[in-house]
DNA sequence: GTGGTATAGTCCCTAAGGGACTATGTTGTC
DNA sequence: GACAACATAGTCCCTTAGGGACTATACCAC
């Protein structure tokens, strides 16, 4: 016998309130913003975001103002008082851990069962990914040193998370490039690549290293 | 109209047949092998690890071999030649790069819909996620250094996998612990914190410098 | 006035998530 | 040698998510 009540909201639905909480929007603006905030930390499929507003108003915690522009219909979204209690309550509770998809990484890892070629293919792309995603954290930190970015008030937050999210990206070149010296050394057959030891007791020592200082 | 042709299999179907690429198993195992291997970089559903070689097979990409144990039914699955062309062909494509799905830093992100607390508390489990993954990531290291890993033979690859899994999650504990630095030091209300202007600074200097070692 | 881009969505099929549930084998203990 | 506890070996099913095709109006430049 299934025993379950009411299901608590996903944490897309959140997600999306959150952003309802900065201010009120039209899902059209939600789905626009989702790439440079939310989906960056909780990505979600574009149709999804038309949908949580509207599972939203059903439960209460945001409100529809129909409009008009020309003769369109805008449908804009607002949180309402007891979405944001919701909300915080949400907040104040201890999340889940982060959780990767990296298939290039998945491509490296069966790399034996392919070429050595096809694991440079991967690192390469992987590190392509982090360049760019690099360029991308230059600018925008550009922008708040300048006093241009979005959501300039919400700067302080936005570091915190931002910076992690810079770092990931340098993780990801520095670990690519590292890699792509060591795959480029290989045999064509990655079978036939003899483990590098150094590199492992090096990374046990930096793990070690971080261990230990945790007092 | 929709032009779809034979849809190709999923990143989470190649990544089963890459597993029975390694040797035959069964469902079971491949649901048990998951977690310590695929799984840290596709992460799926175990109900779906069931139906997977099931899919395999209808694709002609595995085989299954009924067999028993006691009078309990176990059926093995192993990769076929086309299933090993298949895999070949699949690996040698650039894959797709990493996605993050982090809900202890998306509290962070909505901190201030909640409480300084708050934040405080998701970056407390961040970092404890991490420093687990460092005890694991520790532990396996040593095992393979006394020659006592499974998968030995699987090493070279391994450890390049392994490497940048290890180097994500001490990115995580290093960053958490940087920011609780941070956060602990707003008031109550995390709208009237302070923006960090020395450390996005500090950022914006790394991700530059990282950017003209490009050569 | 017309073509291109931005806005503002809907529809629908497939994949994935994930918990409840069932049943047998193996091992240790009193 | 009975029985509990744990490991093995899965099935079922409902909800959520992914993601591409499709539609239609608004705004702007030429």
């Amino acid at each position: 016998m299934l025993s379950r009540g009411k299901p608590e909201p996903s944490t897309a639905l959140f997600g999306v309130l959150g952003l309802l909480a900065v201010r009120p929007m039209s899902t059209y603006e939600l789905a626009k913003h989702f790439d440079r905030s939310l989906g960056r930390v909780w990505p979600r499929a574009r149709s999804k975001l038309f949908e949580a507003p509207k599972r939203l108003e059903e439960l209460g915690l945001a409100r529809s103002t129909p409009g008009l522009v020309g003769r369109r219909p805008r449908t804009v979204y607002s949180i309402t008082p007891k979405g944001r209690r919701a909300l915080a309550t949400w907040l104040a509770r201890p999340g889940s851990g982060p959780e990767l998809e990296f298939e290039q990484l998945l491509k490296v890892f069966f790399a034996e069962h392919a070429s050595t070629e096809a694991a440079v293919t991967n690192l390469e792309a992987a590190r392509d990914w982090a360049r760019a995603q690099i360029d991308e954290h230059i600018a925008v930190g550009r922008a708040y040193l300048e006093g241009t970015g979005t959501f300039q008030e919400r700067l302080a937050v936005n570091l915190i998370a931002g910076t992690f999210l810079a770092r990931f990206a340098m993780t990801v070149e520095q670990w690519a490039t590292w890699a792509l010296g060591v795959v480029q050394s290989w045999p064509d057959d990655p079978r036939k690549a003899a483990p590098n030891i150094a590199a492992l007791e090096q990374v046990v020592r930096e793990l070690e290293s971080i261990r230990t200082s945790r007092r």
